[in-house]
DNA sequence: AACGGAACCAACCGCACGGGT
DNA sequence: CACCCGTGCGGTTGGTTCCGT
């Protein structure tokens, strides 16, 4: 399975063998990386650059940490995400050892899975460009809504399609029924939605 | 034990950016 | 300035494994 298929150009695609393994570090700990285009021919590997490159900076390359995400990198991601958004490179910058596809494809499972269960803890911002506005939405008011309950944290929400005059700033606490009105108006009209990417500790 | 769906994760793809010419 | 090329990044895909029924 793993090297035997091929793409248009006659190329490897798919996992990369042990042999693929060697061959591309060996290459590597005598010329040093990049050149990623005219490597594959040097090397001898039937392999795109880009390919390369990527096999390189997330498994190959010294001192990358394997294994399970500690504690206090999740806690150091959920900080940092909510800083810098999904600019996973960056993030990885911070987290010694680690990928930036590590780290997406941890986020993109682990963490959006604790998030809808309601685990993790802090202020959550929905994805809408316009205004925003600060509540709390309790247990009733997510489950009426068909909203994954966030419950007793604060929510920063925003319109998109109208002007200023949707932006409100109502209390952050208890089930406020102006800020459960116009959060239902929204979803109606269609421009609010919540997908839970972002938070702050 | 067999099956199907969910979850995980390695790898690919398309695009943006910067440097060189 | 325009174009080309190499590189890096983020989103997405697809194969494999896990888990529940």
């Amino acid at each position: 399975m793993a090297g035997t298929k091929l793409d248009s150009l006659g190329l490897n695609r798919g996992t990369w063998t042990k042999e693929e393994d060697h061959i591309l570090a060996s290459h590597i700990k005598v010329n040093g990386p990049g050149k990623w285009t005219q490597l594959p021919s040097k090397a001898g590997l039937n392999r795109c650059g880009k390919s390369c490159r990527l096999r390189w900076l997330n498994y190959l390359r010294p001192n990358i940490k394997r294994g399970n995400i500690t504690q206090e990198e999740e806690d150091l991601i959920v900080r940092l995400h909510n800083l810098l958004g999904n600019r996973w490179s960056l993030i990885a910058g911070r987290l010694p050892g680690r990928t930036d596809n590590e780290i997406k494809n941890y986020w993109n499972t682990f963490l959006k899975k604790k998030l809808r269960r309601g685990r993790l803890s802090g202020q959550v911002t929905a994805s809408i460009a316009g205004n925003p506005i600060r509540s709390t939405i309790t247990q009733n008011t997510a489950l009426q809504l068909n909203i994954e309950p966030i419950i007793g944290r604060r929510v920063e929400m925003h319109a998109s399609s109208s002007a200023a005059s949707e932006s409100l700033l109502l209390p952050c606490f208890g089930n406020n029924s102006v800020f459960r009105e116009k959060l239902e108006e929204w979803m109606v009209q269609g421009t609010a939605c919540f997908p839970v990417d972002d938070f702050l500790m």
